[in-house]
DNA sequence: TTACTAATGAAAATGGTTATCATTATCATT
DNA sequence: AATGATAATGATAACCATTTTCATTAGTAA
């Protein structure tokens, strides 16, 4: 029996269903904004409060939460997917410096005013002049870390 | 017995032997430039002339073809790894416009007098702020073609 | 409380990629 | 051209993140 939550109503324009796994994987991303996670190491977090929990469940409480806006969803450098909570601030919009290395990963929104503007640039001419329906986009820099170069 | 190449020299500073599966993956990545294609279409492709090779070479072959840094490597949207011939010369660098549908992937090299010199100006950012050594860029719009939409 | 059925989770399947290892082929040397 | 050291190959199995299957459980409207 789950109990109430902020996000409730945005979660059920998605799904009829308001869950106890559900709470738990959302509160989970909510209480870490800033972190990336990838499924096992929400299992991970999560078995010692909900040993019963199911890696299945989290990923498709995953793709729900990815499809209902909450949350980011990304490729780590080693192929696995990571997700973060999605903050509703436009100003947080950020993007991610990757160590190649030991796979850290630095949030970073320096430039993000001018940014944003050149995307929108980008895009509108995209979608001009290849007819193309501009969703998101995916900007990453990797490089070496401080302490790995 | 495997023939003379214009990038044999390139490839052997990384490593000793020239042989006939590295030289077939080369050639066919090299004869359709702007053409992105995974580990198992390059194995169909190569398996009609060289029935024996195997897809365990391709992969090893990638790898020392992107790190050579003749080839470029790039997630798609399904998870697996695509890769493309990089051309010489740095007015064909370009970004991936892709379609969540059908998976079409477009170039598109818009503005990259603009993007290269914006890009620029974030990476010495970074790396002052973090004390990052930036090593390359991915950078990906995504949405639905002209077709899916 | 009941009934409907969406959601769950254990188990197996999938699929791209990597590791292992006996065999083969390249290439410097003879 | 023949030899030999060993880098490279390829068949096979392993790996591992993610997805599918399906019997069971639990959220919700009535
Ligand atoms: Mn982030
Ligand atoms: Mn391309
Ligand atoms: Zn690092
Ligand atoms: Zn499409």
């Amino acid at each position: 029996m789950p109990g109430p939550h902020k996000w409730r109503h945005r979660f059920q324009a998605h799904v009829t269903r308001w869950t106890v796994p559900r709470e738990a994987i959302l509160n989970l991303l909510m209480s870490r904004p800033s972190k990336h996670m990838s499924a096992k190491e929400i299992y991970a977090s999560l078995y010692r409060m909900y040993p019963g929990i199911g890696l299945t469940t989290i990923y498709r409480t995953l793709d729900l939460l990815v499809r209902a806006g909450l949350i980011n969803r990304f490729t780590s450098g080693d192929g696995q997917n990571m997700y973060e909570f999605k903050s509703e601030e436009k100003k947080e919009h950020h993007h991610h410096l990757t160590c190649i290395q030991c796979g850290k990963i630095i949030d970073y929104s320096d430039f993000v005013e001018e940014e944003l503007e050149f995307i929108k640039k980008i895009e509108e001419s995209l979608a001009r002049k290849h007819n193309f329906k501009v969703l998101g986009h995916n900007i990453e820099f990797y490089g070496l870390c401080d302490k790995c170069k």
